[in-house]
DNA sequence: TTCGTCATGTAATGGGTTACATGATTAC
DNA sequence: GTAATCATGTAACCCATTACATGACGAA
């Protein structure tokens, strides 16, 4: 199951707020920093998501700490029914966890996941990408001499770029295999 | 400008009835395969978008070939107006030709691209990588310490990416600068 | 005969950006 | 003072996938 956009964003918000409460505005620059699948989030998708998940009581309003004389945010916090949606978000590692967009957003968050189901997420992730590999060899194969150079060119590059992600991919796995370290509680 | 994903299946058609008229359905089996922006291009994205271009006078019915007792297909060729459409869209080297999806597909069709044009888009693209280098760079530095140390390996093997994409780039245009042949007339 | 692929479309639905609207605050 | 950034939203528009509808042909 390829997951929605909009589980994304909702898992991306849910996760930053689990950081620590903070308002729109702020979290829609973050998002767009953490330059993945949401470079290019707008408002116009953030704040009515925010709403959503408002009125599914997974955050909340909290008061703005309040900085002298200006004017006060809308500020939202994690409930307890929103930390443990995200909570039960991040045990998951089915295909929804590793498919293009999503392994970005997942990988993210892997400071709060545990190494069990990091591992397994990276492995989904490297399968994938073997598949991919496989099939742009096999088209490779079957359309060799009817390739102009640029065409070869590009191919040729797209599984370089492919083969050195699974090896960096391998080398996280085996790192998490040595040592398996489960997140701490947060500070 | 950013070329609207529509005028990019354009582009990408009319380039592909340049090189001999066909239907529909194969069209899109080879947008697909060109597994650019168009890996998951649909039939309710294609169909509609050659209407348009057959409003246009782009394209034009073709009689089918046909294929003893098989039912005809609907096979477009290009018009006079579509060949000379599409020159001048290969002709450009704006942003609309190196930014993201666009390069893909104008790289594609680099084989009916003037040599001149082919180094320009290649150079604005390199631009483009290493302006985004940059600023990943800019924010390594700033946010160095209080970085996990997964966010810090996706964003040390994003700039990795991005340097290799850069090297190749510099590659084919140093290829480009010493033998630069042009398109001959099609076969 | 049933399944996969070929083949051509249309309609509904979902979802995201752009543009609009508004106003406070800060830096030059 | 004025431009940029902070800050919060809404509405319109664009557009692409999904699902639906239909049917022929080839292979197993």
């Amino acid at each position: 199951m390829v997951p929605r956009r909009a589980q994304l964003l909702e898992f991306a918000v849910l996760g930053l707020l689990h950081e620590g409460p903070t308002h729109g505005y702020d979290l829609r620059r973050r998002l767009n920093e953490a330059l993945g699948p949401f470079r290019a989030l707008s408002y116009g998708t953030l704040y009515p998501a925010l709403k959503t998940l408002l009125g599914r009581g997974l955050i909340a309003e909290a008061p703005d700490p309040g900085r002298r004389g200006k004017r006060p945010r809308v500020v939202y916090e994690l409930t307890a029914a929103g930390k443990e949606h995200f909570a039960d978000l991040v045990a998951r590692a089915d295909s929804s966890a590793y498919e293009d967009d999503a392994f970005d957003v997942r990988f993210a968050f892997f400071a709060r996941t545990e190494s069990e189901v990091r591992l397994r997420i990276l492995e989904g992730r490297r399968g994938r990408l073997e598949d991919d590999l496989e099939r742009v060899r096999e088209r490779a194969v079957r359309s060799r001499e009817r390739l102009d150079s640029y065409t070869a060119a590009l191919q040729q590059h797209g599984e370089e770029r492919a083969e050195r992600e699974v090896r960096w991919l391998t080398e996280l796995i085996d790192a998490e295999r040595r040592h398996p370290t489960d997140p701490g509680p947060q500070p």
